[in-house]
DNA sequence: ACTGAGACTTAGTACAGTACTC
DNA sequence: GAGTACTGTACTAAGTCTCAGT
């Protein structure tokens, strides 16, 4: 068995392994860098230069560092000797205790059998497995688990995809108009125009691009269809608003509906999808996930996506590929169609697939999160990320060292692992001219980072799903002389910095370390090692709700390490300003009972000095808002009560309360108001006879509690305004240390995962013990 | 050695469903 | 009990990474 010495003993980073050999000149270096990564970028000219993006061939950069050191040498990254069809399978398991030497996951180790069936047994008797549902949701394969290897399933039966009910044409008075004129459209233009029209209201509908790229194909469906009874020819013309409302009033109705008429569509729903929301995977009812083909309608693609406002086409089954076993019933097309082809392809996971014509990439039905297939393969991934944690020291060593390497090449290697490892940047891959302009660290350009010696740099980019990555912060000196070298002329704006390196080759480097190990890995690892590390401050005390604010606290240290957003809701900052509002009036509460206290007692200002210390505060102006705004508040109160006791009485058939009752009551406010108007003059409120400094004394720790309370409130709601914690929790937090959490400090389960998550992470609840450790 | 196809994870958003407030 | 705010789920876009084919 491996033990952790292994950290220290992997093999070295290229570039500071062993053998300096293989020294070439510089001169065939940058050949060997232009025939590679450099000739893939599209040249800037090509595309009418409109952008300042990707320029030709990256410069090459100066043969110097900082220090002037030669670039001396040139090595191929070393093959990493790969197997990967050798067979052999390692079967591991989830273990109760951590292994102390820590080595689990895809290494070898035995499968202790503790008198566990193994799975094969219980796979061929799939009959017997479908009659009972309770063996089928008792499966634990986490205690029977083969992780490793080609094949994926061994038995697969499914019932096949639901397609998106057919189009339904519109009534014939809901019409677009184009330039004021009524517009027949043929129905599959119709279809399209209403795709457009649905999405009247949102920001994609004012998109330049959006428009275009969504006229330039309506026009092209109408041509195809054979035209209208008017020529089309300016987007601006076309309205369609009519459909718009229409289609707002459908909403409208189906809102309106009653409780038991909503419960029956919803049963019948489900009646409907039950057959495909399961399969049998080796002979085991298994959830499916997405089972729903994609509807047609316009790509809404993130950021500035040049294709976004596309038309998406149906997908019929013709376009559909099914993935099952052989021999097994295969599931009937719709009527009059057939699939485009049936396989029995058992090392991948889709249960679907068909092509989408936007990016011509391919989408697929898939197990539902809940099935084994993917809880392996969760388990899996936490397990390599665990791992890494023995080779993290030897790594980071390599990498600080290989920052002065003379190879401009492992140079930037080296800065770029860095960046990866510290910032939790992605591997940033190459683009292409017809998606949106993001990146990730090997796609980062000159534009993307800026350098405020000594050594503070400020990254701002757009990164996946053109979320902004915004960072000022210091790195390593060596790292600082690196981005500078990286940023030299001829270097501009447009350019690469690191462009000697592509995410294979990171990968391929990092293989050496560890296998499975990849440029993603890290981000894993660095979160859940971060959340492991925060919740090892948390003290075990306080209530179940107080420990779970420290949870989602630490979560959101998380969440901020991954750069996980969320736009902000419309209603935030009416919320936040609310609370600012609530908090002003408390304060102003506070002061008032204090200068009340003061009032009773003047001498204590000397006695208790810091105690009064605040009583001047706030100024006059806002001591005046303040009133206006609790005055306003009252009136309101006033008037609702008035209300609704008139309601009462009418319904009750009584005579209702006169207007001048209002204005009665109304007054009474009034005389408040001018009370409040002596008060700012004299500072000096009115105090209740039956007042004593005690009592108002205790006045004011209650104010306090409820600002400490409010204050707190308010910063929770401002800090998680614009961070996702749902993210981390889903994909980089290892669940098991949720569930140690959970247990350790006695939080129920159900406070730290939804119902999705607890199913999701089964494996992980019923694995880990409180003492396990990420 | 390079490239693109293919397959899988990760991501934010829209909206439905639920909880909370007045 | 209606209206509103918040939460959870469904959806699908956008990444990463591997591998086969040239």
């Amino acid at each position: 068995m491996t033990s952790v010495a292994d950290g220290g003993t992997v093999p070295a980073a290229n570039g500071t392994s062993s053998v300096p050999n293989e020294d070439v000149p510089l001169a065939e270096l940058n050949t060997k860098i232009k025939s590679g990564k450099a000739t893939k970028r599209k040249t800037q000219d090509s595309n009418g230069g409109s952008k300042p993006k990707r320029k030709a061939t990256a410069k090459v950069v100066k043969d110097e560092s900082d220090d002037d050191v030669p670039l001396a040498s040139v090595q191929s990254p070393e093959k990493p000797k790969k197997n990967r069809k050798d067979g052999s399978k390692s079967k591991t398991k989830i273990k109760k205790e951590d292994v102390p030497n820590g080595k689990a996951g895809s290494e070898d180790v035995k499968s202790e059998s503790e008198g566990k069936k193994p799975k094969k047994e219980e796979s061929e008797q799939p009959g017997r497995q479908g009659e009972d549902e309770e063996a089928d949701e008792a499966f634990k394969w986490w205690e029977a688990m083969d992780v490793d290897g080609e094949q994926k399933w061994e038995s697969l039966e499914h019932n096949g995809v639901i397609f998106p009910p057919e189009y339904e044409p519109l009534p014939s008075h809901v019409k677009l108009y184009y330039d004021g004129v009524p517009v027949d459209l043929p129905i599959e233009a119709e279809e399209v125009a209403g795709f457009f029209a649905a999405l009247l209201e949102t920001d994609h509908a004012k998109n330049p691009t959006f428009q275009k790229n969504f006229f330039e194909d309506f026009c092209k469906v109408l041509k195809d269809a054979g035209g209208c009874n008017v020529n089309i020819i300016d987007f601006n013309k076309m309205d369609f608003s009519k459909m718009h409302a229409y289609f707002e009033m459908l909403k409208e109705q189906k809102k309106m509906m009653s409780r038991d008429e909503k419960k029956a569509l919803k049963l019948e729903r489900e009646k409907f999808e039950e057959p495909y929301k399961f399969c049998l995977l080796n002979g085991r009812r298994e959830q499916v996930g997405n089972f729903k083909i994609e509807p047609p309608g316009l790509f809404r693609g993130r950021g500035a996506h040049p294709k976004t406002g596309k038309l998406k086409k149906r997908v019929y089954p013709e376009d559909v590929t099914l993935n099952l076993s052989k021999g097994v019933k295969i599931p009937d097309p719709p009527a009059g169609h057939k699939w485009a082809e049936v396989r029995h392809d058992n090392t991948v996971t889709w249960l679907a697939m068909w092509k989408e014509n936007i990016t011509d990439s391919f989408k697929y039905v898939r197990f539902g999160n809940t099935s084994s297939v993917k809880g392996m393969s969760d388990f899996k991934k936490f397990e390599t990320a665990r791992n890494l944690k023995y080779h993290i020291d030897a790594i980071r060593k390599d990498y600080n060292k290989m920052l002065k390497d003379p190879l401009m090449q492992n140079r930037q290697m080296a800065t770029a692992t860095y960046l990866i490892d510290i910032f939790a940047l992605r591997a940033g891959g190459e683009k292409g001219e017809d998606e949106a302009d993001t990146v990730g660290c090997c796609s980062l350009r000159y534009e993307h980072v800026t350098l405020k010696p000594p050594n503070k740099v400020i990254f701002d980019f757009l990164g996946k799903d053109s979320i902004r990555f915004y960072q000022e912060v210091e790195v390593d000196p060596q790292a600082f002389k690196n981005l500078r070298i990286f940023k030299k002329p001829p270097k501009q704006p447009g350019d690469d910095l690191f462009d000697r390196i592509s995410p294979p080759m990171l990968n391929k480097q990092f293989q050496t370390y560890m296998k499975g190990l990849t440029a993603k890995v890290f981000r894993t690892y660095n979160a859940s090692k971060t959340m492991q590390d925060q919740l090892d401050l948390i003290p075990n005390e306080g209530t179940v709700a107080e420990k779970v604010v420290k949870f989602n606290a630490a979560n959101r240290t998380v969440a901020i390490l991954c750069n996980h957003q969320r736009t902000i809701s419309k209603t935030h900052s009416a919320a936040v300003e609310k609370i600012h509002d609530k908090l002003r009036e408390l304060q102003w509460q506070k002061i008032r009972i204090k200068r009340m206290i003061l009032q009773l007692e003047p001498n204590l200002k000397k006695k208790e000095p810091k105690y009064f210390e605040e009583i001047d505060d706030l100024t006059k102006e806002e001591i005046k808002a303040v009133h206006e705004a609790v005055l306003e508040k009252q009136r309101e109160s006033v008037r609702r009560r008035f209300q609704r006791e008139n309601e009462k009485l009418s319904a009750e058939k009584k005579p209702l309360l006169e207007e001048s009752e209002l204005k009665e009551r109304l007054s009474k406010v009034d005389e408040l108001a001018e009370e409040y108007k002596e008060e700012l003059k004299t500072n000096k409120p009115v105090v209740k006879k039956s007042a004593t400094v005690e009592k108002l004394k205790t006045q004011v720790e209650t104010l306090e509690n409820r600002i400490t309370n409010t204050t707190f409130q308010l910063k929770d709601k401002e800090d998680n305004s614009e961070v996702s914690l749902s993210t981390s929790k889903i994909n980089y937090i290892d669940p098991r240390l949720t569930v140690v959490f959970s247990k350790k400090f006695g939080v129920p389960i159900e406070k730290l995962f939804t119902k999705t998550l607890r199913d999701k992470f089964k494996w992980a609840i019923e694995s880990a013990d409180e003492n396990w450790r990420f």
